[in-house]
DNA sequence: GCGACAG
DNA sequence: ATCTTGTCGC
């Protein structure tokens, strides 16, 4: 039902040479941080969805700049190819910012990956920006191996490896909730990664702020635009 | 044919 | 992701 697989596949493997799993900045010269997020609904027969970024402050989390941008949405989902859906929608949202943020979360993995270019990576290598991925669910990348639930305890977590390799992390960002899927995407590494999940994240939310209001954002957004342009 | 399956 | 009622718990 859907042929462009092969073609998806091998964009990624020519891509993925280009990934960089060390941090390209220091702790320090991190100012903000955008989440990323879309909401989708149909209108007609054709599938429409909207983009919000939202920036924060990186130690506060306070709201920097707010951006969305609406349009259709052509490719389906397929696990394994989720850049080739959302990223055309994600990039026009990233031309509006004012602020070039100094890293992207985005909802979903990066690294973590079979081709390790889920859509945080792959957003990365297009931006040229360091981005990283976090997923409210696991992705059994080779259909056999699990990740290790972590320890009860905020902060806990378990390396989720792969033939001997280590793709991302599974996180527990609250005590007793359960744990997110971390991963690098491209810039940054998986211990700066998990480190700054754990400080974006706060009482109301086991995902980071930024990623949260995204969320949000992107929710109120949809309300408006599915009710207004048509009928 | 049946199950798996980030968002 | 999205469609949805009630329900359990802090």
């Amino acid at each position: 039902m859907y042929a462009e697989e092969e073609k998806f596949a091998q964009i990624q493997n020519d891509l993925r040479q280009k990934i960089s799993l060390e941090d390209s900045f220091s702790a320090d010269a991190l100012k903000t941080v955008a989440g990323v997020d879309l909401a989708y609904w149909q209108e007609g027969d054709t599938e429409r969805a909207v983009c919000c970024i939202v920036v924060t402050d990186a130690a506060s989390g306070e709201v920097i700049e707010k951006k969305q941008c609406d349009g259709m949405i052509d490719v389906p989902y397929i696990p394994g190819y989720l850049a080739f859906r959302e990223l055309p929608l994600v990039l026009k949202t990233v031309g509006l910012l004012e602020n070039e943020p100094d890293l992207f979360i985005f909802d979903g993995n990066g690294y973590l990956h079979p081709r390790h270019m889920g859509i945080a990576t792959h957003a990365a290598l297009v931006m040229g920006r360091p981005a990283m991925g976090i997923a409210k669910t696991y992705f059994r990348v080779d259909k056999k191996t699990d990740y290790t639930e972590p320890a009860e305890d905020a902060g806990s977590y378990t390396d989720i490896i792969i033939d001997g390799e280590v793709y991302g992390r599974a996180l527990r960002t609250h005590k007793g909730v359960k744990p997110v899927f971390v991963s690098a995407g491209s810039g940054i590494s998986l211990d700066t990664a998990c480190d700054i999940s754990l400080r974006l994240t706060s009482k109301e939310s086991h995902i980071p702020i930024p990623t949260r209001l995204a969320d949000l954002e992107t929710h109120t957004a949809r309300a408006a635009l599915r009710g207004g342009a048509e009928e």
